[in-house]
DNA sequence: CTGAAAGCGCTTACAG
DNA sequence: CTGAAAGCGCTTACAG
């Protein structure tokens, strides 16, 4: 039913191996000869059958995306950065969904196993230096995207520093009582989030509190939900005394924060982390996060592996950025 | 230096013919055997070359997602719902972004033609009778998700049905300069509820007036954008006399509306169009779209298909449910 | 510039 | 239950 290149060459009075440079060395063709295959190629509606093509020529043009939880923002901007990024070179891309957290060690290596592209993209996975080293071992070429390691090529951002630089601005607002409105206490993000915080705090000679650090309960997505960030508001605002700003980890979480503040009609100074294009309308002071260029960086990153396999692991990190909105502006100073 | 089923068969004193059983019918093979050669595949990290199987088998294991705008909450709701309903099947999922809506058309046929898969689901693209008709003639499997067709199996929203339903329920609480904030006009979510909008103001006596149809600047991703949604109801403040109530046609643009609303300190009851996870924490009135069901429902819809190709076109309808929050509620209700 | 032929790594009747 | 062999639809040295 769907014609092959046996189909064409005979159309075209030619041999297969000319239908198959016309598509490939169209140089190496003459241009009479050319015209006559494209002209046949055109009528009869040819297309190279993809399989077939990848395993001859043992190329398979095709980078893989692995990423967990898709329905969030994060993923999709940098998403966006990739796509833009492989629009320009010839490769397809495919994206698969790391599904439970527990075993996605697993499901990247079975993924990495088939072998089905020249290169992978790692989005927001974290593994242990052991794991990453296991998954090394399969040889294809990686980048890493949100996560550091010296194992791979890598794209990630400095959340430990994106935190401390919040939780300062708060500081040098003169808050003292700073709440940390946290996620899953294992995730990785969470953790460097939760070093910057300590260390704003510390280096600015504010003792650290475990009471201040406060989780809802919802914990889908490691707890980087709207609903959690309600939740732990809404503990917050039960504390007493109230702690007097909150720097919260995620500005999806903030959005819940937000409503639990708006319903309790108290004006907590708050900043967050992430800067999502809906941030701004609701003039949430926040973490810029380039998610886009991340996304990006890395796609590139990737492909000049693949064109030089030999390149020399290479780490980039992207630093945070303050953006300042009405959530820490419009509401009252402390005056010593 | 990947290993091929050569590689196996030799190491396990077996034909390749055997290996392949194993990894296909395995009921096939005597245990002993099957175990004998389980043991040198996993010793050896051996994984079929996907290309080959797919070749020498004429199966794919594949469908392919063509979808444009990556960047959406709604791209990504139907994702979710179509990765939970392929999770049970032995299928791969391939995204394709389509780019420029000018020559989606294009787009759409090059990656119909290069048969990777052995269906696709169209997500949000909208195509003219005789498009449609050009795509059929690829004879591939495909299940459109939101775009209606008799054409092609589809599972799609009823836009008028919702628009008429937001536009009922203002009515019915007595407004009756009621502004539609709009978007690209030629998009077909955006033609439809428009004609929610008008038959609902037409079954209440109220007389339409394209002086209420308001658009923002920003016209990308069609206009369904937070930017968009500030221009436009920026423009409707300005109106002089002032709409009396705002019916949205997206969450996203309401987002943008909402602040607009803030700056100006006005207080003009909004119904909006998706139900977005973070609607319910904006407290945003709204028509639910079940974009997950779609995405699943579709996926079920393609995998019926594949198993049988002889189904007939089955068109499925979801219906608009309105959600009611505080947008409408809050607010100063007309007495008459 | 072009063709004949080998080969990519599998699957699957066919025979036994 | 298993193996030898043909074939899936291409690419690419090799030779001319």
């Amino acid at each position: 039913m769907s014609k092959t290149i046996y189909d064409i060459a005979k159309a075209a009075g030619v041999s297969i191996a000319t239908v198959s440079r016309v598509f490939n060395q169209a140089e190496s063709v003459k241009p009479e000869t050319r015209e006559k295959v494209l002209k046949v190629v055109d009528e009869m509606g040819y297309h190279p059958h993809v399989y077939a093509q990848g395993l001859a020529s043992k190329k398979k043009n095709r980078i893989v995306m692995l990423a967990p939880v898709m329905s969030n923002y994060f993923f999709t901007e940098v998403l966006k950065g990739i796509q833009d990024s492989l629009a320009e070179e010839n490769y397809e891309l495919n994206i698969v969904n790391i599904g439970h957290k527990k075993d996605a060690y697993n499901q990247v290596a079975e993924t990495l196993k088939k072998r089905w592209a020249e290169g992978y993209l790692l989005v927001s996975l974290h593994f242990s230096e052991k794991e990453l080293k296991a998954l090394q071992k399969f040889n294809v070429p990686v980048c890493l995207v949100d996560d550091f390691s010296t194992i791979f090529d890598s794209v990630s951002f400095n959340n430990e520093e994106g935190a401390y630089l919040a939780t300062e601005y708060l500081i040098e607002k003169g808050f003292k009582r700073i709440a940390i409105l946290s996620a899953k206490a294992d995730s990785i993000p969470i953790r460097d989030r939760l070093k910057g915080y300590k260390r704003a705090l510390d280096e600015h000679g504010i003792e650290f509190s475990e009471s201040l650090v406060v989780t809802g309960d919802d914990m889908a997505r490691d707890g980087f939900t709207e609903l959690s960030g309600y939740e732990a508001m809404n503990k917050i605002l039960a504390m007493d005394p109230l702690s007097d700003a909150v720097f919260c980890t995620s500005d999806t979480k903030a959005v819940g924060a937000q409503k639990a503040l708006k319903e309790h009609k108290v004006d907590l100074p708050l900043i967050s982390f992430d800067n999502l294009t809906i941030s701004e309308y609701i003039g949430l002071s926040t973490v810029n996060q380039p998610m886009y260029d991340m996304g990006f960086r890395a796609t590139n990153k990737l492909i000049q592996r693949l064109h030089n396999p030999d390149l020399r692991i290479s780490n980039e990190v992207h630093h945070p950025e303050l953006v300042i909105r009405s959530s820490t502006e419009n509401v009252n100073e402390v005056t010593t």
